[in-house]
DNA sequence: TTGTACGCGTTATCAT
DNA sequence: ATGATAACGCGTACAA
């Protein structure tokens, strides 16, 4: 923009000459390592601010072997991904966590690819986030031994010992929304139930099927979608037509529920009514419709932040807990 | 794993090594440049698939001045921006678009803040694209001088031949929006404008109060939104206290129009019948609800897409259009 | 407390 | 066509 040829970027050297000093004893100040003294640090720092200088972070990279950057790797269809509130939140929290570090965070759209693969192996990363319905367990093996990573939901099945990761308790919050459909007199409950190669579709439904059974009640009112909202309409319409005496569904996502009352409503059943439900999530879907959705809370934004957190520690070198199993809460509104 | 040391990362060097050739030649086989004899090609690849070589990515920026990383910046209250579909879609393009190139994504998350100019400022990133419906101007003009940035959108009051961006003709594509009401026979028709401060709020509404002035009609029936379902449903509640009569109404997103229809159904109007709607983005969120939405479609996906490739291009030193305008349509459904 | 000197893994320049 | 060798900007033993 000016004339004089712009000079990008003041190197350390730059800052240390006009501080008077040398580059080791600049470094020193700028990582605050050892001690300097008082005098010599408030001459570096005027130096810095007066360059406006800007650490290489190549340079950096290359002579401490830390590339302060981790990946958030997302091995799901991109669209549906985004298209999903819970994952919004995720996202939400996980930048949230990271604000106040020094890390930067790395997309990884393409899914669980060799590219990927590679990529995290390649020592591009320090460590890896992972949010997915279903994070391969192929992938994170592959990943898992060479690189600090945390996901979000256990994985399908591997020994959870081997992993870290942060989840709801699945079943026993599916649970509880069961417990509040019989609660509210319900007698004839169906679920519609999550993909059964995904933990949070078969945990969620062994959870409703856990609280029919104790009931003394038949779990054979079952339907699967894919988490979405489209999967959650067919899902009600296989329910309805198999079994139409249902009086109750415990959906495994909101999405899914928003779907299926649609399906009821088109079908003229009111909603609760003739058929209670209950979602799962708490996602903003579930307040945006007429009928504002009873749901299965799960504190999604918390969730992030804390595999953010985790994954954190677990680069400062503290040992953690390898999983954390954040709390739910059943959300009374208007669908039961 | 192994009872062995793990060797991380086999260097140059080694490749070198064992292909029988110096680094400077294994680099040249590795970047493809000028000529290497096709016997060494053959060795140096080989010992290169051996060895499981990966190029370190730092040493590589450090010397030759390239982070083959560039930003997404979303300067918008992150679980909103990941809320909205259309969103979603412009992601979905941006990764599709980088997929088959070498660069990385890095997710500025942080808003326009001081801590995101310096960071794209400080040489971390060869360019940037910025999401949002607002790139706030004074973050545009403080980085766009130092880094090739691409926007979605085009700025609200810098000079458009200072930008790159890509956007539909908001003024004309509200026209045909409001014009496919007006081919309906629709009279008094209001709008759901989007903030005044956005160049999609502004635009939005200008080609709709076009359409009616071309028509002979008034276009004081305005209320504004954020581009929110909540937004949207206020607005419309605004809509029908003021001007009762309205029987028609262009809405600036779908998401707001889907908040539009859920207050004209509590108040028991019937869509299409006594008010006509038609929203803007075409979004998975025009085709969820009970009414299928008339909207007019933008092509988000494309169009991130197209934002990628403009970067690329001008990441390989390219000249290139500063704008691309992509094309719209009014998608016949439901509500109109 | 501070400075010297070397290494991090690559690319680029210059000979050969 | 290939190989030394010097950057690239920074951290850090080691010495002083």
């Amino acid at each position: 923009m000016t004339l004089d040829s712009r000079k990008l970027a003041p190197t350390l050297e730059e800052v240390a000459t006009a501080a008077g000093v040398s580059r080791s004893t600049a470094s020193r100040v700028i990582n605050g390592s050892s001690a300097v003294s008082p005098a010599v640090v408030a001459a570096v720092t005027s130096a810095i601010a007066e360059l406006n200088y800007i650490p290489n972070r190549a340079a950096r990279s290359l002579a401490n072997r830390q590339t302060m950057a981790i990946a958030l790797v997302v091995p799901e269809d991109t669209k549906r991904f985004f298209g999903d509130p819970y994952f919004a939140a995720i996202v939400d929290g996980i930048s949230r966590g990271l604000e106040d570090s020094d890390y930067v965070l790395n997309l990884q759209l393409a899914g669980p690819s060799q590219k990927a693969i590679r990529y995290l192996l390649g020592g591009n990363v320090d460590g890896a986030l992972v949010a997915s319905h279903h994070a391969g367990d192929h992938f994170l093996s592959a990943i898992s031994g060479s690189l600090p990573v945390v996901v979000n939901g256990r994985p399908l099945n591997l020994d959870e010992q081997d992993h870290y990761f942060v989840d709801v308790d699945n079943a026993a919050a599916a649970q509880s929304g069961t417990e509040y459909l019989l609660s509210k007199g319900r007698k004839r409950i169906g679920t519609i139930a999550g993909p059964p190669d995904m933990p949070a579709g078969v945990d969620r439904s062994a959870g409703w099927a856990t609280a029919l059974s104790e009931a003394g009640m038949p779990t054979n009112r079952l339907a699967y979608g894919d988490f979405t909202i489209g999967g959650g309409a067919s899902a009600m319409k296989t329910l309805l037509d198999t079994w139409p005496d249902l009086d109750g569904v415990f959906v495994a996502s909101d999405l899914m529920a928003v779907g299926a009352m649609g399906v009821l409503r088109d079908r003229g059943i009111s909603v609760p009514d003739e058929i209670s439900v209950v979602g799962f999530d708490d996602s903003p879907a579930a307040t945006n419709g007429e009928i504002k959705l009873t749901t299965v809370r799960q504190p999604a934004t918390e969730m992030g932040e804390k595999m953010a957190r985790m994954l954190l520690g677990l680069l400062r070198g503290e040992t953690i807990e390898r999983q954390c199993i954040m709390p739910t809460s059943v959300i009374e509104r208007d669908s039961a």
